[in-house]
DNA sequence: AATGAATGAGATTTCATTCAT
DNA sequence: GATGAATGAAATCTCATTCAT
């Protein structure tokens, strides 16, 4: 994930796993450049401050996980197995990379209203691709018309919280039974009689 | 909401306002004290830290939001008016009380691990009592087998998500619109053969 | 000692029995008047502040034990009988009274300019007095000649410091056999030839 | 005595010079830097906190005060010569070392306990000392039979109290007449017909 | 380039004192 | 007179950031 042999991204993998475990507050700088190994000066020489460190990550995380949302929509064919797809990326990447999902969906809060304006952008930017998505399906005649933005929403927002769920409590399941599971209910709902 | 005169709810007003617009770290115990109109020293009168101040109002938000999602439930008829019934009230507590449904949403991972057991308790209890509902609702034939648990998730899943969203952005569409909207889809999901 | 139905003896004694319990620093106002059984504003009744209450205490405590010491004197035959006096009474004085004693041991130092010059001057008229006391008794025959002052001092000095050992460590042996043993060793250290 | 270029002893020689004038709860972290010519927080990297400072200043004054008094004993011949050497380096200590006696004299009632003990118990192994001292004076017919015990705390007694006077009230005399003139007086009341 | 000792702004918390009831 | 709720000055301590080495 992380080139390990750049200290910069020492330095990612160290803020991550401690701001996951304590919090972006609760750390120090000083901790991040101990688990990073390195001398707590040598943080500063790449990035300009600890809000900073924060608002890369942040971007880091967040084009790490669209990278994948996107290219794992490409190959597949109808709209079902789109879907089931991107459930089944989302839980994994949730899975495998706990400690950045946990710093994404606890410490956004903490950062400048410019990033802040970004990350809702790139949301809006997937919600606006799944209306397309569901809209082109729909015209397709495989699912009924319905309020496409809301239903866009609707499944993001499953999909963030039980993630989160995932991540917090261990959700009991596989990523697979999970993801089918979710989105079977959703295919019901949304698919014409 | 608060009684205006008792002096401890000038102070949880205080702390919801600020807390829900620059979070707890970043607010300090004497701008809380400013806000509420009273001394510093006063705050620690009422609530014996910081802590214990951010810990009482999780607690009484959860109570407060808890106790409506329970009345609400109890008049209506059958699973889909309930279940919209939850959703419109779900949907009008983050729009009446957005500086609450923030400081839950946002702070509650700043907890101690007691009172982040009686959270996911609490949450618990809810997810076991539309499990139940769901389930009687299968019995009744009014919806088909699913995993109760995953729709119980799904459906508070993304109750928590949009109404989150809704907190932060102002939603579109009337707190109405959107509960039925959502139910729409997940009762056909949930109904159909 | 005090006079129970006064409520300024009720703080006295209230705050002899924190002061040397806690220490004058570690002794909030409050407690005191916890103790006394009454409110904090009244405490402000009878003393104008902290410091001006420890001052009191302090004069009192000096008054009450230069007043048996002086007492004690009078009516014994010669020196030896008299020291012996002394000294039994100082450590029948420090065993009875121990709050007052660690007060005035541990936090005489706490304490303004003026008191302190007005200690000073009761332990001056102490040592003066066994000075005349002991000249006497050399003119007599009964001791030898010596430096008088250092000798007074000798004996305070014992006196104090078995005197603190006895209040915290609750010294072996009766206050009888403890003062006459010490009184032993000094009578001859003064009247040998 | 502190090796003027470590910063540790800077601090130590602030403190001892703050603590000794004003107490060490009138004197504050920030002034004893200033003092030592250094920032707030370089005060925290030496010291964990402001009682610890206490603690390991009264750990330091205690080692360097009973350093010399073993030292002193050593050399010398007979019981007396060692009684005034011991009670010369004692004033001695005081008079040079006036800042430090202050200290330890008045402050180290607010310890922890577990440096009380240790405090205690090195004052137990000097009386035990001086009661070794004394027992053997008695075996070789040096001095009479008395309560060894007594006799070394009535010592030790003399020595602290009119060491803290002439630390307070700039005692008259050189410090080794008033070794002299005090062991004098002991050692007629200690010694044999 | 890397370091970590030094810094001091700023946070939480305490508590002597006041004063309206 | 008695009270205790309210106050805010002042203390301790933390930690992001700087900078000389």
């Amino acid at each position: 994930m992380f080139q390990k042999s750049d200290k910069r991204s020492q330095i990612f993998q160290a803020a991550f796993k401690l701001f996951a475990q304590k919090g972006f507050f609760h750390t120090t700088v000083e901790e991040v450049a101990q688990e990073a190994g390195i001398g707590k000066g040598t943080v500063y020489g790449y990035f300009a401050s600890k809000q900073e460190l924060l608002r890369q990550m942040l971007i880091f995380a967040t084009d790490y996980y669209f990278d994948t949302f996107f290219r794992v929509v490409e190959g597949n064919g109808g709209l079902k197995e789109k879907l089931v797809a991107i459930a089944k990326e989302h839980f994994r990447f949730f899975n495998e990379h706990r400690e950045i999902a946990k710093v994404v969906l606890y410490e956004h809060r903490y950062i400048t209203d410019d990033l802040g304006d970004w990350l809702i952008e790139k949301e809006q930017g997937r919600i606006q691709y799944l209306v397309e998505l569901l809209r082109s399906a729909a015209a397709n005649g495989e699912i009924r018309v319905v309020d496409f933005k809301m239903a866009a929403r609707m499944i993001t927002g499953a999909l963030w919280n039980l993630g989160m769920e995932a991540v917090i409590s261990s959700f009991s399941g596989t990523e697979e039974e999970l993801a089918e599971g979710i989105i079977d209910i959703l295919w019901l709902g949304l698919s014409r009689q």
